[in-house]
RNA sequence: GUGGUUGUAGCUCAGCUGGUUAGAGCGCUAGAUUGUGGUUCUAGAGGUCGCCGGUUCGAAACCGGUCUUCCACCCCA
């Protein structure tokens, strides 16, 4: 009996062209990680559950996805444990470890293992799959790239307006115009919830108010409700609500709100820095936006928070994120060490760029030229030819049977070879071949001597 | 984790209030065309109707479960 084929939900192939325009997007972005002094490294794919573990709020732990211990691991497990049936109790009897959930904290726990052998400020970039028992959507898979760039022992600010540049290089360069960054500052976020005296609901109000684009500013003020922030709480924040103008007249607007809070002005300066610089420098296709609403990745960021928008035609969530967090290797025993990074969600960008149609036509193309087959003496000269061309960086390749010449030249159709050669028995024995654009159908009888200067 | 949605040929989809042998377009294979592809014509192959169970004389269709897809929450790249 054979059985049915598939894969798990939430995962994929991928088919040559699709390898192709993924490894598109990589490239790209690996090469501005470097242009800017990223340093490359790699971390295993799974991590001892207890790295992970609580790093990610309550919610993050349900979606880790975690491994069975080998061997009989049930054997272990206390009685007690066993019988009450408590999924979240057993776990840590019968599994120890856990697939990498992201690339950050992964880093952290490097940085703290390797501390010694780290030069900081230290700038690491990392392309690597993580994985989350998500329910899948479009653009949400349970297993997906994530590109990371981050730096780590570095107070500067201007690390922060170097990640807004690198956004801009990159998505630039894929030719992915009209990005939007949203930034905003955690201590901005902390000095609202302060100055209305709801700073112990920190984490509740800023999910709400995170929602203001979706749910409007009614629906913000009744989970804030609900939540248990005073009707007062809520009508001091109420200018939030209709916050726009120029980032300039947004961050005036900010500082007559949070005139009182010490932390909340520590932030708005910063920001104020950050906007400055960026005006100063200039940025390509890119929008910086100051965006109080965003409140992503709280649960470790205490200074800037990043999120990129895909270009408002595109329907799709962010298509990056990040920030600073000033003790994240904490934790792990390090103090004292700052880290502020960003990340690339690869296969959302891929597709958005299929969207945009914007990926270059290029990838499509597997070989330069195809040899047609005549036979055994026919094929064995095409075959110099194919050896010749190789050698001087050509894609080239035999069609390997002597079949019909109509499927093997369906069989280049389909391929997209925009080249075909065909040596049969006239150009054997003339020592010449036959060059034909597949685009228009010209086609040419050259010397075998010209083979190479043909595909200079 | 909650609620909903989807599944019929390789792909996109028809298939009436349950009723003979489940269809179309595209694609595929072969021929027309033994050294010239994309066009055209002809023929052909290809289906556990997602899976399991139930209702019924009879189920692709109705019911339950399950898997998958997509969507809204939650959260997030």
């Amino acid at each position: 009996m054979s059985q049915r084929p598939g894969i798990p939900k939430g995962t994929r192939d991928f088919a040559p062209v699709e390898v192709a325009k993924r490894t598109y997007i990589i490239n790209t972005i690996k090469k501005h990680f470097e242009n800017f002094g990223f340093q490359p490294i790699e971390t295993p794919s799974f991590e001892n559950s207890e790295t992970l573990m609580g790093k990610y709020g309550e919610e993050g732990d349900r979606l880790i996805f975690k491994i069975l211990n080998s061997g009989d691991y049930l054997r272990k497990v206390d009685d007690k444990i066993y019988e009450d049936r408590q999924s979240a109790a057993l776990t840590k009897y019968i599994s120890e470890k856990a697939l990498r959930y992201d690339l950050t904290v992964p880093f952290a726990r490097y940085v703290v293992m390797h501390q010694n052998e780290i030069d900081f400020p230290f700038k690491r970039y990392q392309v690597q799959p993580v994985w989350r028992a998500d329910r899948p959507q479009k653009g949400r898979f349970r297993e997906f790239y994530q590109c990371d760039a981050d730096v780590v022992g570095s107070n500067s600010l201007l690390q922060e307006v170097e990640f807004i540049q690198l956004y801009d290089a990159v998505f630039s360069s894929l030719k992915l115009e009209g990005t939007t960054i949203k930034m905003n500052n955690r201590k901005i976020l902390s000095g609202i919830a302060e100055v209305i005296g709801a700073k112990d609901k920190l984490i509740d109000f800023t999910v709400a108010l995170d929602k203001l684009d979706k749910i409007g500013a009614e629906g913000v003020q009744k989970e804030m409700l609900a939540k248990g922030i005073t009707e007062e709480a809520i009508a001091k924040v109420a200018p939030l609500f209709n916050f726009n103008g120029t980032n300039e007249e947004r961050l005036q607007q900010l500082e007559t709100l949070l005139k009182d809070s010490e932390e909340g002005l520590k932030g708005i300066e910063e920001l104020s820095f950050i906007l400055k610089t960026i005006a100063a420098l200039g940025l390509k296709t890119a929008t910086l936006e100051l965006d109080v609403t965003l409140a992503r990745g709280l649960n470790y960021y205490t200074g800037a928070i990043f999120e990129v928008a895909a270009p408002a035609q595109v329907k799709m969530g962010s298509i990056g994120g990040g920030g600073r967090y000033d003790d994240l290797t904490g934790v792990f025993g390090l103090k004292n060490i700052s880290g502020v990074g960003i990340s690339f969600g690869l296969d959302r960008i891929y597709l958005v760029l299929e969207e945009l149609g914007v990926f270059p036509e290029s990838l499509e193309k597997t070989i330069d030229v195809l040899f047609i087959n005549f036979g055994e003496e026919e094929a064995l000269q095409s075959l110099k030819a194919v050896k010749t061309l190789r050698e001087g960086g050509v894609k080239a390749e035999l069609y390997p049977d002597n079949a019909k010449m109509k499927k093997q030249m369906n069989y280049a159709n389909r391929r997209n070879v925009p080249y075909i050669i065909m040596i049969g028995g006239q150009e054997l024995s003339d020592t010449t071949f036959v060059l034909k654009n597949m685009e228009n159908g010209e086609q040419k009888t050259y010397p075998m001597t010209e083979l190479s200067a043909v595909f200079k």
